[in-house]
DNA sequence: GCGTTATTTAGCTAAATAGCTACAAAGGTA
DNA sequence: TACCTTTGTAGCTATTTAGCTAAATAACGC
């Protein structure tokens, strides 16, 4: 499997993505992380493996826990280059600015 | 379910991220979409509809066909509002470029 | 050593997903 | 009308996924 593909499948999941949200914060040990969750304590673990796996996410032991931080890179750079693939060059990511592109067309 | 859900949702499998760039060249008949995969053609109609469904991509009905085009917004908005919520202020989204920034870590 | 705490791994089940074939619907043409 | 083309829907199956409990691993304190 492609890395890049691992990264759109962990972000699928909303327990994930949130866990990222969590991290952006700065490190947290897996107890915290499935603290806050209404959840069993292997399954956010699961979920820590598999963002873990995608490189989202570093751990580092800690004594007794196990530390987890975000890694930006990965996802900064999965995301903009699928928005690169995909966008038309002009439309870099204007942040939810309703307005509607002017009718533009590229014809060839 | 959320829409920015439905959207991460959508992305999730291959092929549909793949109907995305194709569409970014230019509107396409369903039917020319699922040429180009080794799929029966339903398959190729749920993985539209279900792009449809998450807002990514619009159709319009042309005689016989009915030709899709990408939406960029909606993909542009959520990914980027997801950057956002999870990545510190300072690191935005860095186009595709492949060499590797020089070592100033960032450390402070 | 033993027990306690923190975390992961193993194995299971229910639900979701993506593929298929067959059929239906919508539009064109004769 | 009938027939052909294009696309979507229905129903089925195999695979994947996310949750659970129970057990294993790892580091700590006694």
């Amino acid at each position: 499997m492609q890395n890049s593909a691992r990264v759109f499948q962990a972000l699928v999941d909303p327990t994930r993505r949130e866990i990222l949200q969590m991290l952006k914060h700065g490190t947290l040990a897996a107890g915290e992380i499935a603290a806050s969750f209404d959840m069993a304590a292997p399954s956010v673990s699961r979920h820590l493996s598999i963002l873990s796996a995608a490189g989202l996410i570093s751990s580092q032991r800690d004594g007794n826990r196990i530390l987890y931080s975000l890694e930006h890179q990965p996802l900064v750079e999965t995301l903009g280059d699928f928005l690169s693939a995909v966008c038309p060059t002009q439309i870099r990511h204007r942040r939810a600015s309703k307005k509607k592109r002017r009718s533009t067309k590229k014809k060839r």
